[in-house]
DNA sequence: TAATGTTTTAAACAAGTGATTGAATTTGCT
DNA sequence: AGCAAATTCAATCACTTGTTTAAAACATTA
């Protein structure tokens, strides 16, 4: 059995707490309770409760880089660079959120708090962990993305693509709390699927955008 | 009594490792040794850790929220609607950011902390505090803001404001990690100016972008 | 069945957290 | 100066964190 019940019971438990309170606010008393296992049980299945994120983070990336890589094979998209425009990167970006989040309904909130772990925290091992295992395997996406921006200089680009992660990680981030709040909870993955929808055609014009050089000299 | 002098030396030792750190990451054994006071002042002067980061709270939002009100005044943007267009609507917001950025170098990562502890993590108190004090008086900006944008619902221009919202609290938080990495600290303003400024034409086009119809059949 | 390896359990550990106490000290005022 | 209020201080409290331990229970297999 490559995996215990007790295991798969603590990482379903672990699932859910962590999408929905983050990982430092996450105890293991809470995730062990909640899966109606001992507590002793994280450390031994998975060495500490660094292991466990780590075992989790894998869980979702795997997945994801293997569905824009797939992606972008099945459309041919690596032997002509220009045939996906801005707009079907980024549904193609979007969709691979949402396949992640056929899982499970907590996967996509995981997915952004490992993220924002990784880049808003100053977590320097998840983050070089997660680059080294997945940046190489996301570069192709990143060229195309790239290529149907508007014509810009490498730092310009970075810093978009930070804009752009921004925006994704802090607005899944915020739904799961704003959901609670408005209470519309009656079509989680619909409602979810509308906002990354949204997003779209705003991040595919900022993408687009001509850096404007006025502003460098006025201020 | 305005303010003792062990209370202004927390309040600086402060605000350094908080937007450093992070809130909940500092300690307050951390931040009396780094004061040079003993551990039972921030409870004597500011009554818990909560009081220290509301105080904290009020004397950078309280500068930005009164910066962008009296700009508008300035510019009679409050009389004639359309007097400043979206580009000049970002750069005083950018403007306003900086502002309070002047009085220390820390203070917008502190900004940015608050708005982070606010929004992404579950501090209801802490996030109601904000919107009750501070909602009403940036109300008007985001009314022009608004105004300025493409044709929208209410609902979508909601979730492009938390668009904008991710993408400049994502990227100041990171820019901390980022230059140390980069190890260009030869001009942290200056640096921190230039990357707000590559967001006003990238934000400026992501609020006026046309809602794609494929996805909305209401707009 | 008996022995062996694996898993679970309750209890405790060590290290931290923010908060509180009461005595010592400093300060401000008449 | 002297007294009262304000402030500082070391010590400690009550509690939580992740982790470890060693015995108990279970499972597997020879």
């Amino acid at each position: 059995m490559a995996q215990s019940k007790t295991a798969k019971q603590i990482l379903d438990a672990a699932e859910a707490l962590f999408a929905e309170q983050g990982f430092i606010e996450t105890t293991m008393r809470q995730i062990t309770k909640e899966a109606g296992v001992n507590l002793a049980a994280i450390n031994y299945h998975f060495g500490s409760k660094q292991g466990l994120i780590q075992s989790l983070a894998e869980h979702f990336l795997k997945p994801f880089s293997e569905y824009i890589e797939q992606s972008l094979i099945e459309r041919d998209a690596l032997l002509d660079s220009s045939s996906l425009k801005m707009d079907e990167l980024l549904e193609l970006l979007m969709r691979a959120l949402l396949h992640v989040n056929q899982e499970s309904n907590h996967a996509l909130l995981m997915f952004t708090r490992l993220l924002e772990l990784a880049y808003l925290k100053s977590q320097e091992d998840l983050r070089l962990f997660i680059i080294g295992r997945y940046g190489s395997k996301l570069k192709p996406y990143i060229d195309l993305l790239r290529k149907q921006s508007a014509l810009m200089e490498d730092d310009e680009f970075f810093w978009r693509l930070h804009f752009v992660m921004g925006s994704v990680i802090f607005t899944l981030s915020n739904y799961n709390m704003l959901s609670q709040i408005e209470k519309s909870k009656f079509d989680t993955q619909a409602e979810i699927e509308r906002i990354l929808h949204r997003m779209i055609p705003v991040l595919s014009a900022g993408m687009q955008a001509r850096g404007d050089k006025l502003y460098f000299s006025r201020l």
